[in-house]
DNA sequence: ATACAAATCATCCTTTCGGGTGAAGGATTT
DNA sequence: AAATCCTTCACCCGAAAGGATGATTTGTAT
């Protein structure tokens, strides 16, 4: 059996329905039982209006709230389109990402296994292309540039 | 004179108001016009409630949009009982803005007019303070812990 | 007034970074 | 086969950063 609404969307669906049911209601028991049908119009239309401005405020919220929350979650694509703009190597991305972890070059080079020498040269090679002098804006513009989280 | 609304929330409010004129106009017409009183009162309150339902969405769309761009550009609060529970300085949270920017010491020391040494003292006991034994590293878990950006 | 924290600056020493240059081996492309 | 790129490593040098310690001043709280 296919699923056509959402858990959410369902509850939302009932309430209206029962929120337009007990409407009609309490009007038609106004209308019959009292005879106050000479209650203005603008006084049952503001009144509808109201209630069901008010829902629908609630259900925009609702429904823009978790857009909110989507976003908050997962602001990371990697942009490779710059990575080949820039001409960054694998490696290199590499090695930005573990100076983005807070590493000194000598850990970086004692994780993945290379000389110190080496690690060098790579981040050297990284900040030129990045246009930068310095780790932390190295940082900085890989995380402008969407190289790293 | 005093602003009671803003310019988007007046547009709002005579946006309804005309609404509600309209509506109430048109009933009128219906109800005196054309004798068609036999209308059952569900159409009525249906064909507001829709209206109006529309109308809340519309406006609780508006609303959260902007909350939306708020929170996008700037998710940031600064947490203040972090800052003294760690006993961190206005100065040496001043030097870690800095230090985040990618400035060296030497440029924190020229922006705030005092000596690099004592930038030097300032990031030393900063980082003592965050537990940290690298610039990398601080502005890090400065983020982590919500005292920048 | 005095005790205390914050801010300032200094000196000394070690480690890390950044910049430049060169070079060797491997993979890919032309 | 030659050219090109990536990766690896080396050496050198100067600049920057980090760590430890001590001292002075200023402001704030008791």
């Amino acid at each position: 059996m296919i699923e056509y609404f959402s858990e959410p969307m369902k509850r939302i669906i009932i309430l209206y329905g029962l929120a337009l049911a007990i409407l009609v209601f309490l009007l038609k028991q106004l209308e019959y039982r009292f005879f106050v049908r000479d209650l203005s119009i603008e006084f049952y239309v503001g009144a509808i209006a109201l209630l069901f401005t008010l829902l629908g405020l609630w259900v925009g919220y609702r429904l823009t709230q978790k857009k909110v929350v989507v976003m908050a979650a997962s602001p990371f694509r990697l942009d490779v389109s710059q990575l080949n703009k820039l001409g960054i190597s694998k490696r290199e991305h590499e090695v930005l990402e573990l100076i983005a972890q807070g590493l000194s070059n000598q850990e970086i080079a004692n994780k993945l296994f290379v000389s110190l020498n080496t690690i060098k040269t790579h981040s050297s090679n990284l900040f030129l292309k990045l246009e930068v002098n310095r780790r932390t804006q190295a940082v900085q513009k890989g995380k402008e540039l969407r190289l790293i989280p």
